[in-house]
DNA sequence: CAAGCTTATTGTCATTATGACCAGAAGAGT
DNA sequence: ACTCTTCTGGTCATAATGACAATAAGCTTG
């Protein structure tokens, strides 16, 4: 029975063991980045055993074997932010022997892009300790876990210049400058701002909401969304996102 | 014994069930491409079981429980097209419940880029029959192979346009029409030549080799090599491929 | 209510990148 | 020597970019 006796030998940062109905030796973790005053997070979450704090980590968890490998992964996104239909791909899995102490378990990571203000991480009985942590003051995390946040980050910036999913970390109703202190907060650069502006407006994603910014002592600024449908009219005519 | 039950129902296209000291549930499956006479093609295999063809497949196996993921995907490539040491990255992992007929297995899908002509596919007892398929006549291929294609195949022209990677499926010194033309294969289009050649100069990640094609009919082309320390210099320095 | 302050927004200008295309250069073959 | 083919170096108009100046709009304060 060496399936069985390896099969035992596996257990994750989730649980001390796969439970019955769920796939051994893989599990899921998230990557959720959200922005706070102009700054990149990234949820992190701990367990009380036994009145001691485990390590921060990713939030993760087991595959149940009826579900959908990303169905998976939004079930953990929605068990400790309470958000759904959020923006969430898969990131990359992470598969080395020694990656778990206590047995072989391959992890696939997602990440989620959130608007922080929807996702008040109010303190539940049935979650673990969370909180959005600066991604310039990283604590040393669970497992490989930091390896898979390097990863994600710099997966990140590169995306973000690539495809339009910036917005998924901003209000539906955003100004240029907030999009653009997404970038710079992201890139970690000075952007210059009629500059940003011009090559933004150019490309016709943004629609004019034709409402203004409230409550800033100064000039509002005017509020724009991202315009789906043009974003793909234009990609199926062969455009390509570039920043 | 659920566990047990669960494991016994996965079974993939290398075989029947996973082998003992082997991932239940997890395995993993090579997208190889390779440039032949200016057309992008990817291998394909099919096994003959008791005198019957079963449909072509990717090449893919089950991952041993003291090897790295990666690993699992490298000795994979090897088996099949005998070669080493060629650029391989990860896909993406896929797992619908319902992706294998026989039971519930996810499959992390790499996909490799090789000059095919290290690759002479010459026929093994050991190997199955194999092919390098015209991507533009793919067949009907074994469970969700079709789609793992497409979005390999997705992935690599949107990668090849934001990462300097196509010089893997040329030979270590190429010219510039070479590479001209795998690009035109890729993105399935036509380029200028003055164009492409200013602007891949340009970027100076090009080493000249002093040295010209030959058996041609007419002048002989430059060949170049692509530069690596080029590369990760201007890297670091914050640049970025595009084409 | 006007002056002052802050940020939004528009515009300018030199420089560089791009796309279309022309023409000489370099060989190989006859 | 001539022809044929492809390589390679150009031009030129147009579009994109980066740096930065100037004006507009709205709130706050005297």
């Amino acid at each position: 029975m060496a399936e069985l006796d390896n099969l035992k030998k596996a257990s994750a940062h989730a649980g001390p063991l796969p439970p019955n109905g769920s796939i051994p030796n893989l599990s899921v973790d998230n990557l959720i980045f959200g922005l706070e005053n102009g700054t990149l997070k990234v949820l992190l979450i701990r367990h009380n055993i036994d009145g001691k704090w485990k390590p921060w980590a990713l939030p993760g968890g087991w595959i149940h074997f009826d579900e959908d490998l990303r169905d998976a992964a939004k079930r953990i996104l929605h068990l400790h932010t309470g958000v759904k239909g959020v923006y969430l791909e898969q990131l990359k899995t992470f598969g080395k022997v020694d990656r778990l102490p206590h047995g072989r378990v391959a992890t696939v990571a997602y990440y989620a892009l959130v608007s922080t203000e929807k996702c008040p991480l109010v303190a539940h009985d049935d979650r673990p300790d969370a909180m959005w942590c600066d991604i310039h003051e990283l604590p040393r995390l669970a497992y490989d876990h930091n390896e898979i946040l390097d990863f994600g980050l710099k997966f990140l910036r590169h995306k973000i210049r690539h495809e339009p999913i910036g917005f998924n970390l901003l209000p539906e109703k955003f100004t240029l400058l907030e999009l653009q202190e997404l970038y710079e907060a992201i890139l970690d650069c000075k952007l210059d701002k009629p500059n940003f502006r011009r090559k933004m407006l150019k490309m016709k994603l943004l629609e004019p909401c034709n409402e203004k910014q409230k409550g800033v002592a100064h000039r509002a600024a005017n509020l724009y969304r991202f315009d789906v449908n043009a974003f793909e009219k234009l990609t199926s005519q062969g455009f390509s996102f570039e920043f």
